[in-house]
DNA sequence: TCGTAAAACACGGTTTCCCGGTATTTTATC
DNA sequence: GATAAAATACCGGGAAACCGTGTTTTACGA
């Protein structure tokens, strides 16, 4: 097993590194570290399927994207998710994806060898924190699911800046009432009450 | 140099567990790793002065809190900041609380061993990359980050859920005023206009 | 090409927020 | 006991959000 081949996907090199080192200690010496999805085509053409510990930053939501495609179009690929949130959206979204694996930055390199071994034997590892966090968030708001069009999460963006609708619709070179209305639906998709409201929700539903 | 006594704060264990490994494989063996401020005062009565790594974490300014008290209270304390992001106003902070160096997540190990020795011998180490940063941002939006009053933050979560200022009001048996002027009171240290910019910044500075 | 969803536009009415002050009472801390 | 910070409270006016209900135009797939 010590030959297995992984494949660390980081931004942040200092972390991807770290991991590496830990799991160097560990008996895997067959590690890569790449910081984007430039490579990664060529590596996943290798013979051995490999297992991809994605670090899912947070910033930029492209992870999930990524793992999305991995999935795709090389389906026997593992894929650890390590990330520093357990927001339920994106496990939510992950595990529709199929990935093997979702853990979180504050487990114990032990924690994360572990996962990696029960994935490597055909199992899948979530980290157990995650198990309440999904159960306590049930029973809170009832996400609707609301998709947004993309004009509507334009606006949203531009609302969370702080821009007042007269100041959007200069942005965007709309009437006010455009705005007002878009900003009626939004809230009339999500069931909510106000702009606060709004501004967490898309926090909660990654659209901010 | 190798038996330097180096503390890793950090809440996440993952990386700080990886970094101690890699400060491992470049000869410093005497490492200790806290995930709080818990323990902190034990360690810092040591004999010798040791060097903190401090993981920033973007959620909770606490970080800038931490370097300023271990400051005051033990100068001769050399302080490293690890951190995710550039951010002016964090750099602003501590640089005026005087730490001796500031490295981004995204540099390489061997980087950080170099801040680390290059701060052992007395001088200071900032990421390159922070020069172009600070430039760069000087033109953005400055977040005070303002610290707000626990009631501050309660009325905060409030807003956040929807409440309107008359229903917090009934909620926490208060005046309606009462919560005018919190509300104001937070969009002026802040320096922000609306609730939707104020939602915004209590999740990107961990309120909510 | 028909239907449907998205996007854009309109407007009067009501409510709430936002801004500007000012001021008293707790609570904490030195 | 002094001082500062926090929490509480008030007012008036203007701006913006929110509500209800509606029309037109564009785009895209069945």
């Amino acid at each position: 097993m010590s030959d297995q081949f992984i494949i660390i996907i980081d931004d942040h090199r200092l972390f991807a590194e770290g991991v590496g080192s830990l799991l160097e200690g560990n008996g895997f010496n067959n590690i890569k570290i790449l910081s984007g999805e430039n490579q990664l085509g060529f590596q996943l053409q290798a013979a051995e399927p490999p297992l991809i510990l994605l670090d899912l930053v947070m910033e930029n939501a492209d992870g999930i994207e990524l793992a999305a495609n991995i999935k795709l179009n090389y389906p026997a690929v593992k894929i650890l998710v390590v990330s520093m949130h357990a927001r339920r959206i994106y496990l939510e979204k992950l595990l529709k994806i199929g990935v093997e694996g979702y853990i979180l930055k504050n487990v114990s390199n032990q924690e994360m060898v572990t996962a990696i071994r029960r994935i490597l034997q055909g199992e899948r590892y979530f980290s157990p924190m995650l198990g309440e966090m999904m159960l306590r968030n049930m029973t809170e708001m009832e996400y609707t699911a609301a998709v947004l069009t993309p004009r509507e999460k334009e606006i949203l963006k531009l609302i969370a800046e702080g821009g007042s609708t007269k100041e959007i619709a200069d942005q965007l070179s709309l009437s006010i009432n455009t705005i007002e209305t878009h900003r009626k639906n939004m809230l009339f998709k999500t069931g909510l009450r106000n702009v606060a409201q709004l501004i967490k929700w898309g926090y909660e539903n990654g659209l901010l």
